[in-house]
RNA sequence: GGGCGGAUAGUUCAGCGGUAGAACGCUUGCCUUACAAGCAAGAAGUCGCAGGUUCGAAUCCUGUUUCGCCCA
């Protein structure tokens, strides 16, 4: 055989493209419908054609990648469809930066051209993160990528947009809304982010119109005195019981308002009577409907003041807000102002401050969408974990309001509502109207609103497979099987897509939902712009090799879905794993020729040695407990198994114990099949997590265009298992630890090979001798005796009831082992303490399982055994 | 105001009813021809606090402190 050559260090960066596009070259990630085998599919959260990657989606990406590649070598046909997002007000605004550093604005270029350069720039400059994708090895079927702005996506959108406006869910209103003054358009409610800003609460005295003193009120809004139409108290407040009804003056506006009784009122916030302003707050929209109040507004979609306020139009809400505070004092109506923190909404996107503003919107009717996507979760049709975020998507649906789905954006998707010019009807479909079927004019106006992203993304499971056409893609691959994705889209996209994947396929969109935690920084920060403290994992990449940073998130995440603290030294221990990998594959491929032997006959069992036996045990183990966790998605706790196998199992043991069989050719050949079958079934279990570096290997071993990634994942079944040999080969590797310990703790020095004595039951030192070439090689002894020479002095230890002696040289401090000897009595009497007195317990005897009582009973005698053992050693020593 | 999550070895975290685990760090000793990105051996925890349930509690229940998140 030609000797394969691997550099001693494993340098991810020189095999990574290369092996990307091997796998391109041979379409591995492509998937067609196919009736012989079960589908396992995955939608990629899209990300935005604006985004970038970052470490949040090389956590959300790796551990989909990890699922999409172990079904597809179990057998599945797997499709992970990847796509972007148009990502409306993001896109817009990024787009809307870049013109004006040319001079231009939006409105100057008009919608069309505007829209026109969005697309141009998305050509040149979106998608980037498409290229970061490959490098962390997503294993998606790129054919298939879909972008919610392309042209079939967008008959999905405005077919769900029509068959809901049918349905009578949509409509359109004019209602108070939270308006972001700088991104210029609505919002819906769960895209503002509520946070305590200090402010002050103003008492304003509103004196009566007959000349009878004032009632005064409290409010955190001084600027929209001038928009108010009532004041209100509450109907049970005895305080004001006599006012109901009267009529007060609106300070500096002077306007006439009454006085009212609502519910709404708090007894106990401020004076108890408070400003009804309905153009400009939620509750008192509310209120103003029940009083039939006009709604006014002073505050522009600009965010200025507008033509109703007075001499203070133009000037921003802020500096309206310190005039008329300033004014009303000079007029002797301000009682005082408090200090006062309060809940105020900003706009997620851009932190504006949300001004509700009555404007006219289209909504979505949620109350009965909500029900049965909670339904369906109730039901187990869904399945969100981890478990503690059922709760949250649970207390959302159950308390679900209205979505405005219409913005005041130029990109996005076009409402597909239309007015004819001539009479006025409204027409909603999916194709522009050429005739109107009321007054058959010809000319019609579209609305001029895009829907909001989140209305396109909802459609994600089923648009991207064709729908509406019932397509084949979309009859094999649907429902899908898994979503992956971050706990801050719950609401925003997971459970948006739950209800119209029940409403236009009858069916959930995906049977699992798996809710990652947040990456955080080394001190437990959320990783942001203004800290300072983000990280680029393709920095990472490049310092630490793609597979050490998979296997670092693969490894950091629990089933529980905590927060994952990102740390160089954890991503060093990943780098050092693969390196680990790399370097044992060295060890196998100096000594077998994989290919070859593996397509050869297996060795026959009587073939096999002890330890051989014990490593094709451990490997089957192994395989059991790595794919019991993979199929309930445990990635962590997966990646750990296969991470204490690979390196506690077969580096540390397995290849130390092969190089005795493998200086002898009676045995050697066995000895070299099992180590290509360790190697071979170690890189299947470990792909999934480390592709790149599994798949390098296996071309060094195979070449040509056998791929990994296309290799059947290990099934623990059919391998085989040699337990009792097993259980011999602890005993032994117990052993020699034992007598390891005994030189380390008395500093004997590791290089000098001592002899060993050992002395106990006939058959543990049968099963020692009978190794005792393996186990002087392991654990450096010069040899191994069962019989003490009377005349030496020896160095006592203990390995259950053997004794364990190692001849001592004249210089030996025997008051030092003393010591030692009396530390293990001491630790072997407490635990014996604590053994016999539970046995003792009658409750316990009674109460406890079988297995239990034997396994402590069993154990208190083996303790005793080796106590009495060390008891003998302190006696002889006298 | 309502809800959720964390508090376990120096650090970051697993475990979630039957002898306290891992990684990194630390200590001691080793360049043993796969690997010093390594090897061997070790030290290190009254599992936030207080009650309770149980033969038995990090693990279940109640209360409490504290940190963080979400919703209103």
């Amino acid at each position: 055989m030609t000797p394969i050559e691997l550099d001693p260090l494993y340098e991810a960066t020189k095999h990574e493209e290369q092996v990307y596009s091997l796998w391109l070259s041979q379409n591995a990630f492509h998937s067609e419908p196919n009736p012989d085998r079960t589908p396992f599919v995955v939608m990629m959260p899209p990300p935005n054609v604006t985004g970038y990657l970052h470490i949040g989606h090389a956590l959300n990406m790796t551990l989909q990648d990890i699922a999409i590649r172990y079904k597809r070598m179990k057998g599945f046909e797997t499709l992970w469809l990847p796509g972007m997002d148009h990502a409306g007000i993001a896109t817009q605004a990024v787009v809307e930066r870049q013109i004006k550093e040319q001079g231009l604005t939006r409105e100057g270029l008009g919608r069309e051209e505007f829209v026109r350069r969005i697309w141009e720039w998305k050509d040149k400059y979106g998608g980037i993160i498409l290229s970061q994708l490959k490098k962390l090895g997503v294993s998606a079927d790129w054919e298939r990528l879909r972008f919610t702005l392309d042209e079939p996506y967008e008959r999905a959108v405005k077919s769900a947009f029509v068959h809901y406006y049918k349905k009578g869910l949509l409509y359109k209103g004019q209602r108070i809304t939270n308006w972001c003054p700088h991104c210029h358009t609505a919002i819906s409610d769960i895209e503002v982010a509520y946070a305590n800003d200090k402010g002050h609460l103003w008492y304003v005295r509103y004196p009566f119109t007959d000349g009878s003193g004032f009632v005064t009120i409290a409010t955190t809004r001084p600027e929209t005195i001038l928009a108010d139409a009532a004041v209100a108290v509450n109907p049970a407040d005895p305080r004001y019981a006599d006012i109901v009804g009267r009529e007060v003056i609106v300070p500096v506006a002077n306007r006439v308002i009454p006085v009212i009784a609502d519910e709404a009122v708090l007894l106990d916030f401020g004076t108890g009577a408070l400003k009804i302003t309905p153009g400009h707050d939620p509750t008192d929209f509310e209120v103003g409907r029940r009083h039939n109040l006009p709604g006014m507004a002073v505050i522009g979609l600009d965010g200025l003041m507008n033509e109703n306020a007075l001499h203070y139009r133009g000037m921003t809400v802020t500096l309206a807000r310190e005039k008329i505070v300033a004014e009303i004092d000079a007029l002797g109506l301000l009682e005082k102002v408090d200090d006062y923190e309060h809940s105020v909404g900003h706009c997620s996107r851009c932190s504006s401050t949300i001004e509700p503003i009555v404007t006219d919107q289209w909504y979505l009717h949620m109350k009965d969408l909500a029900a049965r996507a909670l339904e369906a979760e109730r039901e187990g049709k869904v399945e969100v974990l981890p478990v503690k975020w059922r709760k949250v998507y649970e207390g959302w649906l159950e308390n679900i309001n209205d979505w405005c789905v219409s913005r005041q954006l130029w990109w996005g998707h076009r409402i597909p509502v239309y007015h004819c010019e001539s009479c006025g009807e409204v027409i909603v479909s999916v194709d522009a109207p050429h005739v109107c079927p009321k007054c058959g004019g010809t000319q019609f106006s579209q609305e001029s609103d895009v829907l909001d992203t989140w209305f396109s993304s909802a459609l994600w499971p089923f648009a991207t497979l064709g729908w509406p056409e019932q397509t084949a893609s979309l009859k094999y691959y649907y429902p899908t099987s898994l979503l992956i994705t971050g706990y801050d889209i719950i609401f925003f996209w997971v459970a948006r897509m739950v209800m119209s994947g029940l409403e236009f396929m009858d069916d959930v969109p995906f049977r699992t939902v798996f809710i990652t935690g947040l990456v955080r920084d080394e001190q437990g920060r959320k990783m942001s712009k203004s800290l300072k403290n983000q990280v680029d994992p393709l920095d990472l990449i490049s310092t630490y090799g793609t597979d050490a940073l998979r296997f670092t998130m693969a490894s950091l995440s629990t089933y529980g879905g905590q927060d994952i603290l990102l740390s160089d030294q954890k991503l060093l221990s990943s780098r050092n794993f693969i390196n680990k990998l790399w370097n044992a594959t060295r060890f196998v491929v100096a000594n077998v020729d994989v290919k070859e032997t593996l397509a050869g006959p297996h060795p026959a069992d009587d073939q096999l040695g002890p330890f051989d036996r014990w490593i094709l045990t451990r490997l089957a183990e192994a395989t059991r407990d790595v794919t019991a966790k993979m199929d309930v998605y445990d990635f962590g706790e997966a990646s750990h198994r296969v991470y204490e196998f690979v390196w506690g199992d077969f580096c540390d043991w397995y290849i130390e114990l092969s190089k005795i069989p493998l200086r002898d050719e009676a045995r050697a050949p066995a000895t070299r099949w099992v180590l290509a079958y360790a190697l071979e079934n170690t890189l299947r279990l470990l792909h999934p997590f480390v592709p790149f570096v599994t798949e390098t290997i296996t071309q060094q071993l195979y070449g040509g265009d056998h791929l990994m990634m296309m290799a059947a994942y290990p099934e623990a079944d059919t391998m085989a298992t040699y337990e009792k040999d097993a259980v011999q080969a602890d005993f032994l590797i117990g052993f020699i630890k034992a007598v390891r310990n005994l030189k380390a703790v008395f500093h004997l020095p590791p290089t000098e090979k001592q002899s060993v004595v050992a002395v106990g039951a006939e058959s543990d030192i049968a099963a020692v001798m009978a190794n005792a070439e393996a186990v002087k090689f392991v654990g450096r002894f010069a040899d191994i005796d069962t019989r003490l020479d009377t005349t030496q002095r020896y160095i006592k230890g203990a390995y259950g009831t053997m004794q364990v002696m190692i001849l001592a040289k004249s210089d030996f401090d025997f008051e030092g082992e003393l010591k030692v000897l009396r530390g293990k009595l001491e630790i072997l009497n407490a635990d014996i303490v604590k053994l016999e007195a539970r046995l003792g317990n009658q409750d316990f005897i009674a109460h406890a399982p079988v297995e239990v009582v034997d396994k402590d009973t069993l154990r208190l005698e083996a303790l005793k055994a080796e106590e009495q053992l060390v008891g003998a050693f302190l006696k002889g020593q006298g």
